[in-house]
DNA sequence: GCCAACGTTGGC
DNA sequence: GCCAACGTTGGC
């Protein structure tokens, strides 16, 4: 099993819209980066643990967990013309891009902030904490999992 | 709202 | 295939 973090802006899907719909897989569409649209098509799948992190927001960290529930498959906002997400260059085809499902864990009692992970050395490598990072899925190892995990 | 850092695009 | 220009991300 793999550990993840996702990025997310709460206005757009926050920790609580899948604490209120538990059952309820989010399809984690929008996802427009080579780099981690690799990472959902090749290594993301079914039981893994994400961290759902809040960015772009008021209060910026990690903010509960959720677990892959199916694997990828084809983002199917790509081919929705009246999605921002719309990809004209996309074909049934051969598709670009690639969603997940996932599905409520839990929400961590207390927000783990940004700046707190910052102060630990044992995330130093966390592509979150450096500078400049612009990854919105990464890989988390098993130790970096565990630090977090410690701090709620 | 600012702006540094980064990714993508497209002319050559 | 280089790289300047542009667009986007995301913390502050």
């Amino acid at each position: 099993m793999n550990y993840w973090l996702f990025k997310t802006e709460p206005d757009e899907c926050s920790i609580d819209d899948f604490a209120n719909a538990p059952d309820t897989p989010v399809v984690w569409e929008g996802v427009r980066n080579y780099q981690a649209r690799n990472y959902l098509r090749d290594d993301v799948r079914v039981g893994d643990q994400v961290f759902i992190y809040h960015s772009s927001c008021k209060d910026i960290g990690i903010a509960g967990i959720a677990r892959v529930v199916r694997a990828a498959y084809p983002d199917p906002s790509q081919f929705d013309h009246s999605s921002i997400y719309f990809d004209q260059k996309s074909t049934t085809i051969n598709p670009r891009w690639i969603a997940v499902d996932l599905l409520f864990v839990s929400k961590f009692p207390q927000l783990i902030r940004l700046d707190k992970l910052k102060t630990l050395a044992t995330l130093i490598e966390l592509p979150l904490v450096r500078k400049g990072n612009r990854l919105s899925v990464m890989p988390v190892t098993c130790a970096e999992w565990r630090t977090i995990s410690a701090l709620t």
